[in-house]
DNA sequence: AACCGACTCAACCGCCTGCCT
DNA sequence: TAGGCAGGCGGTTGAGTCGGT
């Protein structure tokens, strides 16, 4: 059985909204609010419309200081860090970028922010992003926690910057020995050192992060496929819990694999730039350090 | 001027989560 | 505790627009 619909699909009205509709809208929110209820809002206001889509085109068109296209350097900076960062959270990357939604951000990720890391002006902007990408068993604390990038660009202050500046209000800091931890309610528990980010895991953040894609560049191409979204880093969470140390390390390394594999088939589909392997492996006090500039650079620089 | 492919982005779809009863 | 429901979210679609031929 499936689920049942919010409305009657044949009752209400679909597509582009009217002005005429949208000024209904907007005066009745701005005067009494949503009343916690958008599945009666249409009715309560006469206009043919599903809830969902009042709400939505509140959100993302009506409300009051929204901002539209005309994205700065800066804000593309946020974008694609936090990308690598958490994947394809929108909604998290959107509450950093005030006046931004998660659909605007979205659209421009994947019409324009991939292609501009694609282009010569993206190859410099990709120096500032160099990662790498390292995995952590156990700390001095005992807490399991994973290291999912490693800034190079380790002369600039503009990490630490962006961090800063990206947090909620409403995150605190600690101190932990040599770093610092930032909870975000928003995020999986991460802390900051400088040009490192940690997610600690836990169940509950490690159930919670397989609802989303995994923090990897997705696909640069501009194909309708992704690459690199589930595999590989997700199962570096879903095993990093376990404590057999050998199984975490082949489970994390097929991971690994899988999303080289998926990267360097969706290159040979969709381009005939060559295709190069870089990145150095090295395991050294308990840390594999897998060097990922041969997955994260090659789709990032044109040989133009 | 007409055609066509690429691109943009508003809107929709369906799944997941959390709240309420 | 279970089920129903609304909200929230990310992925996808498709109409409109643009630019090249």
């Amino acid at each position: 059985m499936g689920r049942a619909p919010c409305c009657d699909k044949n009752a209400v009205k679909k597509g582009p909204w009217s002005p005429e509709e949208d000024a209904v809208l907007k005066s009745y929110i701005e005067k009494h609010g949503t009343g916690n209820n958008w599945i009666s809002l249409p009715h309560r206001i006469g206009i043919k419309r599903c809830g969902k889509s009042c709400r939505l085109r509140w959100l993302n068109y009506l409300r009051p200081n929204l901002k539209h296209g005309g994205f700065t350097d800066e804000e593309d900076y946020i974008i694609c860090s936090l990308y690598i960062t958490i994947g394809s959270r929108w909604s998290i990357i959107a509450s950093q970028l005030p006046g931004r939604t998660d659909n605007d951000i979205k659209n421009y990720w994947n019409t324009r922010l991939k292609k501009k890391l694609l282009s010569k002006q993206g190859k410099a902007f990709h120096q500032q992003l160099k990662v790498k990408f390292e995995s952590q068993k156990i700390t001095s604390t005992g807490q399991n926690q994973i290291l999912m990038f490693h800034d190079e660009n380790t002369k600039s202050p503009l990490n630490q910057t962006l961090y800063n500046e990206v947090v909620d209000p409403s995150i605190t800091y600690f101190c932990m020995e040599d770093q610092v931890m930032i909870q975000n309610p928003n995020m999986e528990t991460f802390s900051w050192e400088q040009n490192q980010v940690w997610f600690g895991i836990d169940d509950a953040a490690s159930s919670s992060y397989h609802h989303h894609s995994s923090p990897s560049l997705n696909s640069m191409s501009s194909g309708s496929s992704s690459i690199g979204t589930n595999s590989s880093l997700q199962m570096s969470h879903s095993t990093i819990n376990n404590t057999d140390h050998h199984d975490q390390e082949m489970l994390f390394m097929t991971g690994l694999e899988n999303l080289q594999v998926e990267l360097f088939d969706e290159i040979a589909n969709t381009n005939t730039q060559e295709i190069g392997l870089r990145g150095t492996e090295t395991l050294s006090n308990n840390c594999l350090d897998h060097d990922i500039s041969y997955f994260i650079d090659y789709p990032l620089f044109s040989n133009e």
